[in-house]
DNA sequence: ATCGTCAATAGTTTGGAAAATATTTGTATA
DNA sequence: TATACAAATATTTTCCAAACTATTGACGAT
């Protein structure tokens, strides 16, 4: 018990750090879909008591990581198109309102925060051997999810933003699929002019802002879901 | 423990029965805002042990009715104007998206259910001496909550559906001060004919009752609002 | 051979005790 | 008198064993 709470580092509980490595290892995909999870199994996977472990499994149901069924434990959902398409229409939704909010409420920090978190990214696509430290498109994909959030960042709405966050979350599931098929060439060229558009059109308040953030945000949508049809 | 689970009633679990009753004291205002939830009062006035408590609690905090902070217990967040705007904020957002797709894909079967749940509402202002069972201004409020839900019902979108749901739990918190100055004069004029209006538009399919779902959701928050603020 | 019943098994839920943590009180010192 | 430190107290968090419930598979009757 104490070599739990000295790995945690912090004064964090127990159960919320088995929550975030359960909530960890269903994104990444560590636990694959559709696979059921047996008690006795996370109990020593863990190293914790049922109690935590009941409780980080009861806040990951409640967000929709997990499913449950009465007396026959719980299971990785398995991904479904019509599951993409209802995670991305919510999100487009919400991410709009924010993003309308951003654009009234932001401020000059707000405009460095864009300008530099865009830089961030673009750098992560940079070649190797210049870095010291090599960056992947994991890394990538990290600094991207950075980027997105300073947009609506301005937005004096805990609640919205705290929903977004959720949603993005559930797309993170999706992240293997999302990155086939998009080399570092794909995210110099396409997929870099388009986030500077982006970040043009917000820096400059233009209300277009907001159709051109949904439609960012729909085209990944299509190539995950074409993504997943073909299997 | 069996006088527990006979008085439930049903073969519910005891931390479902204590969930409940602490949301309904929660949203009904018996348990006052900014007050602290000590574990042992708690423990006392549900009867019940630890380990259900605190699933319920967790459930609640994860819904945002309770806030936690590390080893000091949870406590009511207090109402604030701000918090009612992102309340509403983020449902007129969601109703609209959801209202669009139930327009899409809305059949003969949920058209029903709208009449239905819209005359259900209109009855239940009615003057109380015809009916068998008096109808007060709270069912006129469950009533008016399934009208609302039936018209989004169609939308193919459980996520998005669970969503509106919960927002529309939080805004519970502030039925009292809805129901300011809200006699049954005027839920039978003003509110009846916009009612009348909003479930007319939607049958007709019209893409225009999508703003007048908007309007109307906005001058509740404008309502609650300006009630709130006189304090 | 099929259906229903019953035991065996796996999983869930609960209560209380012990451990960990935060807060308050009390005391000594400057 | 004020401040820092330490003990005491209050509260939360965790663990585990026992009680409970549903599901599965086997057995016997029809």
């Amino acid at each position: 018990m104490n070599e739990i709470l000295s790995a945690t580092g912090q004064g964090q509980t127990v159960s919320e750090t088995v929550y975030r490595s359960l909530k960890m290892d269903i994104l990444s995909g560590v636990i694959p879909s559709g696979s059921a999870l047996l008690t006795r199994d996370l109990l020593a996977r863990y190293d914790c008591g049922i109690s935590p472990l009941r409780e980080a499994l009861a806040r990951l149901v409640g967000e929709q990581f997990l499913e449950a069924t009465s007396h026959r434990g719980v299971k990785v959902p398995q991904p479904s198109i019509s599951d993409v398409e209802d995670v991305y229409r919510i999100r487009i939704a919400l991410e709009r309102e924010a993003l309308a909010l951003a654009l009234t409420h932001g401020d000059d920090e707000w405009e460095g925060e864009i300008i530099a978190t865009c830089h961030r990214m673009e750098k992560a696509t940079l070649p190797d051997h210049v870095a010291d430290q090599p960056t992947s498109i994991i890394e990538w994909e990290i600094r991207h999810r950075a980027f997105h959030h300073s947009l609506i960042k301005a937005a004096p709405s805990p609640r919205l933003l705290k929903l977004i966050d959720q949603m993005v979350d559930q797309t993170e599931r999706y992240r293997a699929l999302r990155l086939t098929g998009m080399d570092r060439a794909k995210i110099q060229g396409d997929v870099a002019a388009e986030h500077r558009k982006l970040m043009e059109l917000v820096l400059a308040r233009d209300p277009a802002s907001l159709d051109f953030l949904s439609q960012h945000l729909d085209r990944t949508r299509v190539a995950v879901i074409s993504i997943l049809s073909e299997r």
